[in-house]
RNA sequence: GGUCUGGUAGUUCAGUUGGUUAGAAUACAUGCCUGUCACGCAUGGGGUCGCGAGUUCGAGUCUCGUCCAGACCGCCA
């Protein structure tokens, strides 16, 4: 007979039944004449029940097994004597009548419990044995609410998933590639898609006008907590739309795996511009959970004489509330932290408000208690509140200052992992320059829209240009991004020009989308949102590695599978290749 | 490519100024224990102090190199 029930189901209210269950031993617990095994499934834990005197030779046998021996028993619900309020299934135990040792088991390297004493490089060595933990096993069964979610979602706005390949073609642009030789043409690769691009864009012009796919991409980049080699996106592309409806139907996806799944309501989206953005929090995806927007002290605080403030492009602050408080030690690290390489601030201009709202500034020799009350005015400081200033260049200072407000927040516990406020970053720049290669680059990618309005531009001012592009944003993390794309053959190719392509090269790696573009393509647009990410931020966590199965450590190897690896002489000569590697 | 932190028992960690036999908790094994649920009690086994070189009378401890892990910067259209 298989198992009857789980081990998370059996109630006060089954007692008398006769049930099997089968599972991993938890935990046994010999108290010399009876013994108790915790039984567990991935649906919870259940108590089996020996005793000596009732039946000598079973609780002989139970007093054998060993934690994650695999066993099934079969006996019955009973009411408990002393029962456990912690446990679902506390009420009862199975007065086991039968029990049969299906697999014995080493004794695990580290301890499968919740709070397990396991380091991150072993359960990922073991991590069938890691998977076994309920908090993993959570992580993934959200996985899984989310993307069945999405499906619903999206089929009930007739969005179809089509697949589309993984063996494709390597294009200098954006990330690096994975490449995969092919054995039948000599000297060729193909490249493995950073994300479907360019095939859902095809799938437009097809006249498939609502698609999506929950799609592996891949890029050979470094990795980081939130960051791996392989992931997944919920990939999206309309036909015959605007910016505004694409807002709104992924607005009201995310909207509804938030309720679906959390049982939270969001707040409608807010929207901002990449400039405001920018101006406001330094930053393309900020975190608005809190305020401490930065203020610019340009104008009342130059002119006194400070030369580090006069000579800088920028002078820039926050206002820490209530943090006034904060002892000379604890600002020092602060202005420790923010001069480390990582942010590479030179310094940092403090000006604590007394509860009286008496001034006192790290700059007292250059601004005096009518300056510094200007500044708290400026900065709309309360008594009790701290201005962080710093300067130099703009770009420079908006992201160090940037860094130092996440760091505040985070310090001041204002970045609660249980609020979530969105918001839409919109109108970011088209192109970007790059020092580097002397030329630009597109921001997003080389198929996003110009505003119509911003079209003339391109030949004038090219970094001005502001396209069509968006990212979906909550509590600091890029969540998803995407675009109105170019529908146009010559607005596509002028892009390519733009971004240093020949017409050969755009023709060569591009073609095929031009041609496409030249049979009746529609307008379209679209968007991809992280789901590695969205599951992380749902789950509560910093790092997507818990919501995947078997993900990749800060190397790019799977520890579990050893992979990369090397391959045999036979197949480097199979694929034509030939490796320079020591 | 770079910065920082770490690597000591199966595991998680402590280890003083460089000094005698490297500890704790937990896990594991054995024994006792009839209502435990982090059971309790007793006993026991368990160490290439990541690896290599150097300084020193003497290195877990200091120096250099190297490998591994983690976080971050660069990178991630």
């Amino acid at each position: 007979m298989h198992r009857s029930h789980t081990c998370g189901e059996l109630r006060l209210q089954d007692a008398g039944k006769t049930v099997t269950l089968s599972g991993w031993v938890q935990r046994a617990r010999d108290l010399g004449g009876m013994t108790f095994v915790d039984l567990r499934d991935r649906y919870g834990l259940t108590q089996l029940a020996f005793n000596m005197d009732a039946r000598p030779e079973l609780c002989q046998q139970a007093r054998k097994l060993g934690r994650e021996f695999v066993v099934k028993a079969t006996g019955t619900v009973r009411e408990r004597e002393s029962k456990n309020a912690a446990m679902p299934t506390g009420d009862i135990e199975i007065d086991v009548l039968h029990l049969e040792l299906l697999n014995a088991s080493r004794t695990p390297p580290f301890t499968i419990e919740d709070a397990t004493d396991g380091g991150d490089d072993l359960r990922m060595q073991y991590r069938y044995l890691d998977l076994r933990r309920k908090p993993v096993q959570q992580n993934l069964m959200l996985r899984h609410r989310l993307s069945m979610e999405t499906r619903k979602y999206m089929d009930s706005l007739s969005f179809i998933e089509v697949e589309t390949p993984v063996l494709i073609k390597s294009t200098p642009e954006g990330a690096r590639d994975f490449v995969v030789p092919s054995r039948m043409n000599p000297g060729q690769f193909y490249a493995l898609p950073q994300s479907p691009q360019t095939f859902k864009q095809l799938l437009m012009v097809s006249g498939f006008d609502r698609y999506y796919q929950i799609v592996k991409c891949f890029r050979d980049e470094d990795l980081r907590a939130d960051r791996q080699p392989e992931f997944t996106q919920i990939d999206c592309e309309m036909a015959f739309v605007e910016q505004e409806d694409i807002l709104n139907t992924f607005e009201g996806l995310v909207r509804h795996l938030f309720q679906a799944v959390l049982g939270v309501a969001l707040e409608a989206f807010p929207r901002m511009t990449f400039d405001e953005a920018m101006r406001r929090y330094g930053n393309d995806k900020p975190d608005v959970r809190f305020g401490m927007e930065f203020v610019d002290f340009a104008e009342v605080a130059r002119g006194k004489g400070f030369p580090v403030f006069d000579d800088a492009e920028a002078v820039l602050g926050i206002c820490v509330p209530g943090a006034a408080g904060m002892t000379r030690k604890e600002i020092d690290e602060i202005t420790e932290w923010v001069k480390r390489p990582q942010i590479g601030a030179k310094g940092l201009v403090y000006c604590r408000f007394g509860e009286d709202g008496t001034p006192k500034s790290s700059v007292d020799k250059f601004y005096d208690a009518a300056d510094l009350q200007r500044w708290g005015a400026h900065a709309g400081a309360a008594p009790g509140d701290l201005l962080l200033l710093l300067s130099g260049g703009l770009d420079a200072t908006r992201k160090q200052l940037s860094e130092l407000r996440l760091h505040m927040g985070s310090r001041l516990g204002l970045r609660d992992p249980k609020v979530f406020r969105p918001l839409w970053v919109l109108d970011f720049p088209l192109l970007e320059w790059d020092e580097e290669s002397g030329r630009y680059h597109a921001m997003h990618h080389p198929f996003t829209s110009p505003k119509p309005d911003h079209l003339a531009l391109i030949d004038t001012d090219p970094g001005a240009v502001r396209a069509n592009a968006y990212d979906m944003v909550i509590n600091g993390v890029e969540v998803g991004g995407g675009s109105i794309r170019i529908h146009d053959r010559e607005v596509q190719a002028r892009m390519f020009d733009l971004l240093g392509f020949t017409p050969e090269q755009a023709e060569a790696q591009f073609g095929f989308l031009l041609n496409a573009f030249t049979y009746g393509a529609p307008p379209h647009g679209g968007l991809a949102l992280g789901f590695d990410r969205l599951c992380s931020l749902l789950g509560g966590s910093d790092s997507i590695r818990d919501f995947i199965a078997f993900p990749k450590n800060n190397s790019g190897r799977d520890v579990m599978i050893d992979a990369p690896s090397p391959i045999d002489e036979a197949q480097y000569k199979e694929l034509h290749l030939r490796s320079t590697a020591p």
